[in-house]
DNA sequence: TCCATCATGTAAACAGTTACATGATTGC
DNA sequence: GCAATCATGTAACTGTTTACATGATGGA
């Protein structure tokens, strides 16, 4: 297990964070950091805290940097700053898209349901199946979530339309996990 | 955006690595740490870099609080240290296993090409082909690796082969995600 | 003899979270 | 008048990573 070589800090890979922030800058426009917390704690994947203290030095090393700007806009006593995406963060977002990074980047994501199921032999036959069933139910409640939300934005998704069409994505992987925890249910007391 | 309650550092939860690696240590029995390493290493989701940084700090935490305890065998200069989890740490492990923690613990997990499908609209339409392209001949891979893995180990997945099946929940969730790239892929040519 | 693997750790840096702090605006 | 929302930030903490550092064992 070799370390793996560092990258000068300067030009260091945008986290997948400050990659987010960047990109909800870019398509909303000139939005507030408050907009941009709203837009992060509403994502159905609640990766991250969406909270002041991680969106507003993200945003300060964003334009530190020089891929976002912001214009002030006096509001209150403290006045307001709209960021908007510089060309140069435009094409940093257009070189962070396809970069997959990693050659295993096409594996399975991180799915805290999954990995308690590895450890399942530590509980008993009767937790086992209460798990199971509360997996289940949650995974079913996230799913009517979000297919109410895919109703709610419009009749059919446009080609144009990404947020609709990763949200089909979510459908889908919520979809297969549901049949999987009814294939492992079925296995266990089967 | 009210701030979320805190719990004292002495109670405070597990993180997932820690559980996990409690979770190695106690399902493959008295393991060194490198062992646990190699395992997280091993592990299809790479999560965690399971770099001796990381794990190291991880089974001092487990150990000073009694969920895992060490034994010494003699080996080289420095001696090994065997790890094996307590009573407590069973018990721990065992609560936390079903512990959902939030309400949207079913939602869909975090994966970096959907998220990165969000922003697809920076790219061209060249570009848009190329990146699907790749995340296809990606995830196909991931996915013939993890089958690959299924058959090597054993015919038909037990009932207690929690590993296996996990490994048919990720098998399930890269499916998924073949069919959804395949309809984005449509969607944007057609 | 050399290399891969097994084995143990530390120190510094860093990203992100939690908690704290303040105040304006808008709608009921 | 009051509550919810809009808005901006900072300070301390902490979990994880990166990089560094060392040495034994076993097989080719």
């Amino acid at each position: 297990m070799p370390p793996r070589s560092q990258r000068p800090r300067s030009e260091r890979a945008l986290t997948d964070l400050e990659a987010c922030v960047l990109g909800v800058v870019w398509r909303d426009g000139p939005c507030t950091a408050y907009a941009v917390r709203r837009e992060l704690a509403g994502s159905s994947t609640p990766r991250w805290s969406a909270s002041a203290g991680s969106i507003y030095p993200v945003l300060q090393r964003l334009e530190a940097v020089g891929l976002v700007a912001a214009t002030a806009r006096s509001w209150g006593v403290r006045g307001k700053r709209e960021f908007a995406a510089t060309t140069a963060g435009r094409d940093r977002l257009r070189s962070w898209v396809p970069e997959v990074g990693a050659p295993e980047a096409g594996g399975p994501a991180y799915d805290p349901i999954r990995t308690r199921v590895c450890f399942l032999a530590a509980l008993t036959a009767v937790e086992r199946r209460r798990f199971l069933s509360d997996a289940e139910r949650s995974t079913r409640a996230s799913l009517a979530q979000l297919r109410r939300e895919l109703r709610q934005a419009g009749a059919r998704i446009q080609a144009d339309d990404f947020e609709g069409l990763s949200r089909l994505g979510s459908i889908g992987e919520l979809e297969a996990r549901l049949r999987w925890l009814g294939q492992v249910r079925r296995m266990l007391s089967g």
